[in-house]
DNA sequence: CAAACACATTGACATTTATCTATATGGTAG
DNA sequence: CTACCATATAGATAAATGTCAATGTGTTTG
């Protein structure tokens, strides 16, 4: 687990449904902003500050290639939350609670 | 894969730090607001406020007992979140992006 | 070079969000 | 019944968010 990664910086960027569907139309492969711009009825500059948003938390890499931008998702990290679900409410040693040390007063 | 599931409603519920802990706090155990509370510097009525946010868009479920209420994340849920992130980015027949139809004009 | 294209940036604006204080509700204990 | 405890609700407010129109930047093409 690497906690470095801000996870509820993430899942906020994942938290606008005109993003989380970006990053599903980017799931298998890369796309330019103008192919999904045509999937939304918003205007272009409020894609591209979409797209600034999901770069920024490391979900998505931008690629220049000519005039256009290849956006694609970064895999690595996608793997990273993999791992972070699976570390929530599961019985393993590992079991992200542990990093909390309270007590259960109502117990 | 529950396509009735909002999961951007869900990822806007983690997508603040507090959210996200209280949902790692709740982990591996039912805790009641009091035990909560005592993690964070913040009022009773805005822990109130955040466990209202999770719990309407189902990652928390709560039971009453006696004047305590205890809170539980709702494993169900998160089952359906991994399953959602295992069909992010992969190579599968069932990759998440098959709902999309688009054409790539920028191939 | 000039026009067209792809995308980013700026500034404005209405809406939403996170937080607080004050107060209400409902259960428990003396 | 009264006082107290656990939690919720209401109202106010500053800050953040999503959106647009207008404009800027860099690339390609005629």
């Amino acid at each position: 687990m690497d906690f470095n990664i801000d996870y509820a910086l993430i899942f906020k960027a994942l938290g606008d449904s005109t993003r989380l569907k970006i990053i599903e139309m980017l799931s298998c492969g890369k796309l330019c902003a103008c192919d999904i711009l045509e999937s939304f009825d918003i205007t272009q500059p409020t894609l591209s500050y979409h797209m600034k948003i999901l770069i920024e938390c490391g979900l998505v890499r931008s690629q220049k290639e000519g005039s256009w931008i290849r956006y694609s998702n970064n895999t690595e990290l996608i793997e990273n939350i993999k791992n972070y679900w699976n570390n929530i409410t599961t019985e393993q040693e590992n079991c992200i609670c542990k990093n909390f040390k309270g007590e259960n007063r109502c117990d």
